[in-house]
DNA sequence: CTTTTTTTATGATACAGATCAGTTTTTTTA
DNA sequence: TAAAAAAACTGATCTGTATCATAAAAAAAG
């Protein structure tokens, strides 16, 4: 057996974290201790290095998830609403946000004081099973985009990031693009110019079309085989 | 402030998993669901996309866990003994392994049920939190990883992954290594052509010092420079 | 110990994608 | 609404690294 096709979307995220699982006490505890805050578009939420005092839920909005480097910057994640943010910063040695956060449109998110959501998780083993599922959902996603980035090329690594944001993100095939050219670099690991002439070549061959920021993808079976091929 | 400087080797992993935080009840459970498997240098421990039916655990030995992918495999991290493999396979939609795991020398593994497992998981909030704190170490494992494969020139990489084999794997400047100039290039994402070239600079310069299969790292400061500046 | 296979090594060549330089279009600001 | 700034685009050129071909050395097999 062979299994080659690995791609950036590999799995759906569970929507939002059910605070079902939650005794009263503990329910009551996390959102007393949770604050929510607006971002604008192009906000820091968190900064790469600082201190996690919390932990960042998504209630609306879009935002990156990125590893500074000088000069390239790398995009880890693309996190739509509904989503946590910094649950990998828990014991991570020194307490510190592996990443920045910042945003794409204007977007609300919820803070959680880390130290209540570690007395919660330290109480309440659904809970930390639940975390456990999300981290594992992330990390395969993680390993299916690493690959992506170190063994395909740059016509494969461009159709994979458009069809991850077409089915993960925006759940269509039109949709208005919030990222620009130099995002999606940092996102597929390529110059700017490099994705402005793989963009051109996909419009060209009719896979996707392009008109002010509205993205359609044409051919998503086209797509998915350039992607597959590398 | 700017954070620049990232590799492979992040963090000191904790060694073996304490059981202490378990009942007896627990310990009992897991240990009868366990068993102790000898396999012979070279073997496959468990194959990407057959069900995960058991966490490994790495008793003594060194082992690979990679992608594989056609035609090259991407190597996800290098696993010395006592340590886990497979935790993310948890709850990861399919139950499938995201990975195959093989063998470099002769490794002594444990095989633990993953049902057993699971069980004491959704019961122990200690132990899921532990496990939480593995999960969250390899993830900043896999970015330190992954910025290098993406943002770092051949040199930067060669010189991250032999500090980090140096430091994390085998704890000393001087050291057999049992990988091929292949298994560094699945690791490094170069060509086993590139890796011979590179090491042979690095000779040249002094940097390390190669005889038979022992690897000596000659000058660290300059090869963390070299990793540094990418 | 000899033969075969695998791994390591080296040089020549090719090419994907980066970089550079510049223009056009779009967005933001005043 | 005009000016300035940022983003998108295009072509020319450069370069890091892969690929190919082949040889030498080491390891495995007979």
């Amino acid at each position: 057996m062979t299994i080659n096709y690995l791609n950036s979307c590999q799995l759906n995220f569970h929507d939002a974290i059910s605070y079902d699982v939650l005794t009263d006490y503990e329910r009551d505890l996390l959102e007393k201790n949770t604050v929510q805050i607006e971002y604008k578009k192009g906000e820091t939420i968190c900064k790469q290095g600082t201190f996690a005092s919390h932990v960042i839920y998504i209630e609306k909005g879009l935002v990156k998830v990125y590893i500074e480097g000088n000069p390239k910057n790398l995009i880890l994640t693309i996190t739509p609403e509904n989503q946590y943010v910094g649950l990998q910063t828990f014991y991570n040695g020194n307490n510190t946000f592996l990443y920045t956060v910042s945003t794409y449109v204007d977007t609300t998110v919820k803070l959680v004081d880390i130290q209540s959501f570690k007395q919660v998780l330290n109480k309440n083993p659904k809970f930390s099973t639940k975390i456990i599922q999300i981290l594992n959902e992330h990390s395969a996603q993680t390993y299916g985009r690493f690959f992506c980035l170190t063994r395909k090329q740059s016509h494969g690594r461009m159709a994979d990031i458009l069809l991850c944001l077409s089915q993960s993100i925006f759940k269509s095939n039109s949709f208005e693009l919030p990222l620009s050219r130099q995002d999606l670099g940092e996102l597929t690991g390529l110059s700017t110019e490099s994705v402005i002439r793989i963009m051109k070549d996909f419009k060209d061959d009719n896979l996707i079309s392009v008109s002010c920021k509205t993205l359609e993808i044409m051919n998503p079976e086209k797509l998915k085989r350039i992607s597959e091929v590398g």
